[in-house]
DNA sequence: TTAACTGTTACTTTATATGTAACAATTGTT
DNA sequence: AACAATTGTTACATATAAAGTAACAGTTAA
């Protein structure tokens, strides 16, 4: 299967900044600390500020902090900042015109994909930020 | 994100399977009417006949045919037949050591991803090929 | 014996995810 | 004014995974 870390690491550098809320970190100590290069966290990032659950701050001394409380951020959020789409794709082919099932196979799909991914994004809904970093400081 | 057809390719096969049930389809023809090589096709196949969803009649007039009736096939049982790891995939990256965050977060998300797999499994239990070819029947 | 199948595997191609590097823009500090 | 530390962006390179190609062994009906 795929190897999409996307959501992995936008949700690693939230916790971060959760974790040290409100305090302002800088991109490159995230990137360090996540094991990444900066410019593929940084892209990341530009989506979440872009969403509204990170704020930046410019120039010197600047940096990233949670643009709310960890509690008003769901993975929900989080997810739909990082995708536009459904998590399931259909074909990209033209269907076989001869063959009832494949002229609309590819509907069907779609339909079924996204009452899934509905499904899937109710429940990202009720995991926020605030009850990872209690999991994370629960061990310590 | 990903370009992974497999479920949607075996969504497909299954459906034509379905709509011809109990009818023996060769993997050429279904190949040809999905749009994709016989091969990724087989491979894909093989995992489903080894899961007991689609049974094979080796040799000449031989072929692929649902190895039960299509309302006892759930996308969940395609899902698992296809796939064995979770949806979402956490870091194959050591921790960085000194950040408390780094060292719990792939627990953490890796529980998380579980709980997500769960109700969407759940979800996908609830749709059988039977409905889905029931669809494509309805817009005949 | 041959033809029509499934099943498998080695190899190639293509697309995507990630990484590297460089630099423009912004702002605090000296 | 100059510099340093930061975000933001982009062009390009690399690694890896998905899909495709080809070949062939095994099975069975005719």
């Amino acid at each position: 299967m795929t190897k999409d870390r996307s959501l992995t690491t936008a949700l690693h550098a939230l916790m971060a900044l959760a974790y040290n809320y409100p305090e302002l970190i800088s991109s490159n100590m995230l990137a360090t600390s996540i094991c990444t290069n900066p410019a593929f966290l940084r892209r990341l990032i530009s989506k979440l500020v872009k969403a509204k659950i990170i704020s930046s701050t410019q120039g010197k001394n600047g940096g990233l902090c949670l643009a709310t409380d960890p509690q008003n951020i769901s993975i929900k959020d989080v997810y739909l900042a990082i995708y536009n789409e459904n998590y399931f794709k259909v074909s990209d082919k033209d269907p076989f015109e001869e063959c009832p099932v494949s002229c609309r196979a590819q509907d069907v799909l779609e339909d079924t994909y996204s009452e899934l991914q509905v499904h899937m994004l109710d429940k990202m809904k009720n995991t926020n930020l605030k009850s990872l970093i209690d999991k994370i400081k629960d061990e310590e």
